[in-house]
RNA sequence: GUCCCCAUCGUCUAGCCUGGUCCAGGACGGCGGCCUUUCAAGCCGUUAACACGGGUUCGAAUCCCGUUGGGGACGCCA
């Protein structure tokens, strides 16, 4: 039989980091086996589906790269496949009508002392389609065997008497979660289901549908949950939890990709795995049982990792809309600051950050830094940049070479002092932030005419806010 | 409360099934050093774990039981 995944998300909210890995799984699963991916949309809740997260959804699927095949489904659709199953299990007998009202469960559950299988009250009533507002129930036998081998967990399942006479239909007339998904499954011809073990509890009530519908299981494949660095459940409050915010803060997919499949799967010592890898070597077999905590210390240097590997062209076009958001313009293309990127890359771990490291060779605006300033552009910085400006404004050719020559003169023009004396002030004139890539380069970076005018207004600076030089 | 699951460095994990090669390996992080005009990167070094208690065995991180801790599920939500 063709295997086939599905990820089935509901579409109240963003792609969040537990659904993203499910996807992944699932997606790195069937591509590993040459297999079908599928997605389904399951927006049967009327009240909290909207199209929005639908969209965000898909989007954030088709960012990280994880392509489904074929027509996306939504369960909604299938609502006249629900009706027949229903109508099915009723004529056959297997499931039944059932006119208890919430009250009534509601406090029948008080008396029992919160067991929470139903009662079976209406279980051998008989009750025809006439008597009024009803639900309706799946007639669990008993001895039903709701077990099954987990392909992560191994043998795992529920007796039957604690799952009780589940509810399929509401009495609105609107099928229920576990038996819209079993009737999908079937009708997709879904053969392993994988998703978070917050399910595990439904794979019993899913098992007896299917047994019901007298259709074949498939394999369930119940992954650990990821927890926050809290070691708690993922909440939206405490973590980073929207791929959506990945993005916008400068991850790439590929990271955020690697990161979330060694959240409970590896193999080996291995630490770095391109999408290709991940399809070549992913199974499920090699995932843990545990749950795993989401540490975003690795995912940034991954991050990095995948920055610093990128073509310089992708990386530039990345960079575009974080440099935007930071400076209203877009990357120049231009050979000196294709080469700021180069020397950026092994110090920025996002996208974002290396924006804001190189927002003062695109803008013409520079701001110099408060600590920065004060630090390095005082009074004693003066002659320095004076003789600086004057060096290098005799230089004719701007490359990192002739620019150190420039430097050593002024080194010995002013008695040996110390390059980083020159360098600092130099960088805070030029970047208006005491930290930036080589002194030359940056230099490089911005320019001769830019330079030489960024220097000049430093000195008029010093001599605006300074003191009176002493030097 | 009931049911279920899990348990190796701070974190992700290898090892566990098929006990000895493990005074437990890798990676991230941390710390220290080298390099150095700043910040990084790089390189070198270092830190730190088999939750606890009982078994079984010549021998247990590995098998069994219990305890503790953590998590999940208990809806006419998905």
């Amino acid at each position: 039989m063709e295997i086939r995944t599905r990820f089935a998300p509901s579409p109240t909210g963003y792609l969040h980091l537990g659904s993203a890995r499910t996807a992944l799984f699932n997606w790195a699963f069937a591509r590993h086996l040459g297999a079908t991916f599928k997605l389904r949309v399951e927006d049967t809740d009327r009240e909290r589906s909207t199209k929005e997260s639908e969209e965000s959804l898909l989007e954030g699927l088709r960012w990280l790269g994880l392509e489904w095949d074929g027509e996306l489904v939504r369960q909604s659709e299938n609502r006249a496949r629900h009706d027949v199953a229903i109508q099915k299990l009723l004529d056959e007998g297997k499931a039944y009508r059932c006119v208890c009202t919430r009250e009534e469960l509601e406090a029948r559950k008080q008396q029992s002392g919160g067991r929470r299988a139903y009662d079976g009250r209406c279980r051998e009533l008989d009750l025809a389609s006439d008597c009024g507002e009803h639900t309706v129930r799946l007639r669990l036998d008993e001895e039903a065997d709701l077990h099954w081998n987990d392909l992560v967990f191994g043998p795992l399942g529920q007796e039957a008497a604690q799952v009780g006479d589940m509810i399929l239909r509401r009495s609105d007339g609107t099928p229920l979660y576990n038996l819209a998904v079993v009737v999908d499954d079937i009708d997709m011809q879904i053969t392993h289901v994988i998703r978070g073990a917050d399910h595990q509890s439904n794979t019993s009530l899913q098992i007896a549908i299917y047994r019901a519908l007298g259709a074949t299981l498939p394999e369930f494949a119940h992954l650990p949950l990821i927890v926050g660095a809290s070691g708690k459940k993922l909440s939206k409050r405490r973590d980073p939890v929207s791929i959506q915010d990945f993005r916008e803060q400068g991850y790439l997919p590929e990271a955020l990709l690697n990161w979330l499949v060694r959240l409970g799967w590896s193999h080996g010592d291995d630490e770095i795995f391109s999408r290709d890898e991940i399809v070549e070597l992913f199974g499920l077999e090699a995932i843990g049982r545990s749950s795993a905590q989401a540490d975003t210390a690795k995912l940034d240097w991954l991050n990095q990792h995948y920055l610093k590997s990128m073509p310089a062209q992708e990386l530039i076009e990345a960079l575009d809309p974080h440099l935007e958001r930071r400076t209203g313009s877009p990357a120049p293309r231009t050979p000196g600051f294709e080469q700021l990127v180069d020397l950026l890359r092994e110090r920025s771990t996002t996208l974002d950050e290396m924006a804001d490291k190189s927002a003062w060779a695109v803008t013409d605006t520079i701001e110099y830094e408060a600590k920065a300033a004060s630090k390095h552009l005082k009074p004693a910085a003066r002659p320095v940049l004076a003789a600086l400006h004057a060096q290098l404004d005799a230089t004719s050719e701007w490359n990192t070479g002739d620019l150190e020559a420039g430097f050593e003169r002024v080194q010995a023009e002013l008695d040996g002092l110390s390059m980083g004396k020159i360098a600092q002030p130099t960088r805070v004139a030029i970047t208006g932030t005491a930290v930036s890539p080589g002194i030359y380069e940056t230099l490089v970076a911005v320019g001769r005419e830019r330079s030489l005018e960024r220097i000049a207004r430093a000195l008029e600076w010093i001599d605006r806010s300074g003191t009176a030089p002493n030097a």
